[in-house]
DNA sequence: ATTTTTCTTCACACTTTCTTCACAGTGCGT
DNA sequence: ACGCACTGTGAAGAAAGTGTGAAGAAAAAT
């Protein structure tokens, strides 16, 4: 879920909101900063604000629109009609007017995320590997993987920072929720089992001595 | 595209403008009829007034999903926020009040369109088996299946993603409605009972440890 | 109100998954 | 070569999850 909106006391206020329903929650200032983001982290959703003082919101969202399908959902504080269906037909996906309530926007929220689902594969993917959170599946090619719980988590979080190092502290909070303060011997355990399941692959997970391991 | 509106003006007016635009429009005057149209003549679209003489919108709205994805669109004309929302939370699609610009109509509309892929049938099938929404029937080959309410919604879920893994926490979601927040005792019960009655023919209901259930 | 159907809970056996432990291997600096 | 810290690997017990029958509770039908 990615705020974008200059005005700190509404990012504030949405987080807030958004965090008591368990989102992950990313902001940005600037309609720049905002796109950044997006192509950043990958939110499942985008909820912007057309009153940025960089850039039009309307220009924020034809940019977004260039290169990804995720869902729009559009704050103004105007209630403006022909803002509204510039928007809309610019590929925002709803259109809320401030002063709004918070109850619909997150039944709002729920609305294009549900719509979105199928459109949306929510797949990552690193060579020859596909993980599919939604459905909780993992493939090589066209070969599914049969994971455990775990195995999967932890092979989710090596290939959202595919290519890049991953802390082992980092993921022990991920994939174990911080329970495990020390030691990574379950950790080493599992990172075992996913080389066995992977098999020889053109996907590799490397380990880099003292810092954690990497996803190639 | 079905309107379902008591006051004739609104629904002439409503014709008028998506007819311009090539729609095909199906009127109804009350709940009743609005399930029997969309049941008949498969809209692509509905546009649902909450106001009906018969059956609350709600309830309308309720009743054509236990069959139906179609898009709906509601029009209200109070600003209701707790209207709104359980209209949304009960699979609407978009909510706009009354008086509303034609514009930003017609804009909604595509953009729940543009979202929405529509089931045509209100059957679906894996393998052997066929579940009929509409009827409330399912049927194994041509033998039908004698099943409980819930085991039937149950079904309806492993059938809807027919293939793929459905989650437990999704299957509580929608077969119980979140009143189970945790505990899934009852779920293995009926599990249990629906591989029965489907004994062993093609179709299987399979177990994926720690995550959920898929039918193959 | 009574019967019938359906749903949930519980107990227990069973399966899968997770963690721990022991020990072997690797690379590095002294 | 040696110690040292870290990592890889197999095995076993612990923990979590699942299948299944039966019994009581709840809901629906009569």
């Amino acid at each position: 879920m990615l705020i974008i909106d200059d005005e700190i006391q509404m990012r504030r206020l949405l987080r807030l909101v958004l965090e008591s329903r368990e989102h992950e929650v990313f902001e940005a200032a600037s309609g720049q900063l905002g796109l950044q983001e997006a192509a950043l982290q990958r939110p499942d959703v985008v909820l912007l604000d057309l009153g940025l003082p960089d850039m039009s919101g309307q220009q924020v969202l034809v940019r977004l629109r260039e290169w990804s399908d995720v869902p729009v959902l559009i704050l103004s504080v105007k209630d403006d009609e022909a803002g509204k269906v510039e928007a809309l037909e610019n590929g925002a996906d709803d259109y809320v007017t401030k002063p709004f309530g918070t109850a619909e926007l997150l039944a709002r929220i729920q609305v294009i995320q549900r719509r979105c689902f199928t459109r949306q594969s929510s797949e990552l993917t690193a060579g020859d590997l596909t993980v599919d959170l939604l459905h909780h599946e993992a493939r090589l090619g066209a070969i599914p993987l049969k994971l455990t719980p775990t195995e999967f988590s932890l092979l989710k979080v090596l290939v959202e920072h595919a290519g890049r190092i991953v802390t082992q502290r980092r993921i022990l909070e991920k994939v174990w929720a911080g329970i495990h303060s020390e030691g990574s011997e379950a950790l080493r355990v599992h990172i075992n089992h996913l080389r066995k399941k992977m098999g020889s692959s053109g996907v590799r997970i490397v380990n880099e001595p003292g810092v954690g391991y990497r996803l190639e």
